[in-house]
DNA sequence: TGCCCTTGACTACACGTGTCGTCATTTGTA
DNA sequence: TACAAATGACGACACGTGTAGTCAAGGGCA
């Protein structure tokens, strides 16, 4: 599936379309290309080259190909952190954690989040340990 | 300063420079590429690469250069993170904690971090939020 | 003194990714 | 029906990165 690697462009096209719930070249091109300042053809190219790769798929809806996605956007995210903390962090979350407390990086929404996490995490370390 | 971007293999190679205090073109081969398979003149030429993009500095010792890294390990290490999240994230650690939440990825001693840090950020905010 | 090993500096090549231009078709429409 | 706009498929090129081979110069040792 995601046997081979992604760029970084490809992984934020790939996630509008995610986004788009699918979309023809055309209108990636309008909305995507455009903002960005990139050719019909490079939008083209670079959405062949995804479904090469089997993260896009195509059907062919009144005579123009429609691109979808087989991952949310999110779930696109979740796996690119993956691939970060192993490759880079070998996979250690401390240089993380390194970041997050250093400066004010977070929202407070998303500290409400962290903290979250957090207390969930911990509940579940808990009852782990009392079955244990 | 880190004008440049820096590859996967390069940050790796750095922060073996790095941990290890500095360290000879002769030396890095013999760790860190017989580990890998990498041949000296491959160490040399990352290292110099690395060089000119300004994340390293040698010194004639005894006849041979000896590389130094400006920044820490850590420090590298959190640099990749800030620019990980501001490039594929938008900013958002969002993902990050998709990810954190997701499955055990953390070890206890870094779950205990992370619920340091969260408390830390709260006591800040609060203590921001008197001020105003 | 002659030779081998280490060190440095280049040059080179393959790939992946980012970006396009062009051309043949298809399609909607004046 | 003839023409302009949209669509798809290719081929191409520049760069960064990963990885090596080669060659000249310096140093130490037999």
């Amino acid at each position: 599936m995601s046997t081979s690697t992604i760029g970084e462009q490809e992984l934020t096209l790939l996630r509008h379309i995610a986004d788009a719930g699918g979309a023809t070249v055309g209108e990636v091109a309008e909305v995507f290309g455009r903002d960005r300042g990139l050719a019909r053809s490079t939008v083209l190219t670079m959405m062949e080259r995804l479904r090469k790769k089997g993260r896009l798929v195509r059907r062919m809806v009144d005579g123009v190909y429609r691109y979808r996605a087989h991952a949310t956007s999110a779930e696109l995210m979740r796996g690119a952190v993956e691939r970060f903390v192993e490759r880079h962090l070998d996979g250690s979350v401390s240089p993380f954690l390194a970041y997050l407390s250093d400066a004010g990086q977070l929202s407070d929404e998303e500290l409400r989040e962290l903290s979250e996490v957090v207390d969930k995490l911990k509940s579940v370390r808990r009852k782990d340990t009392r079955a244990r």
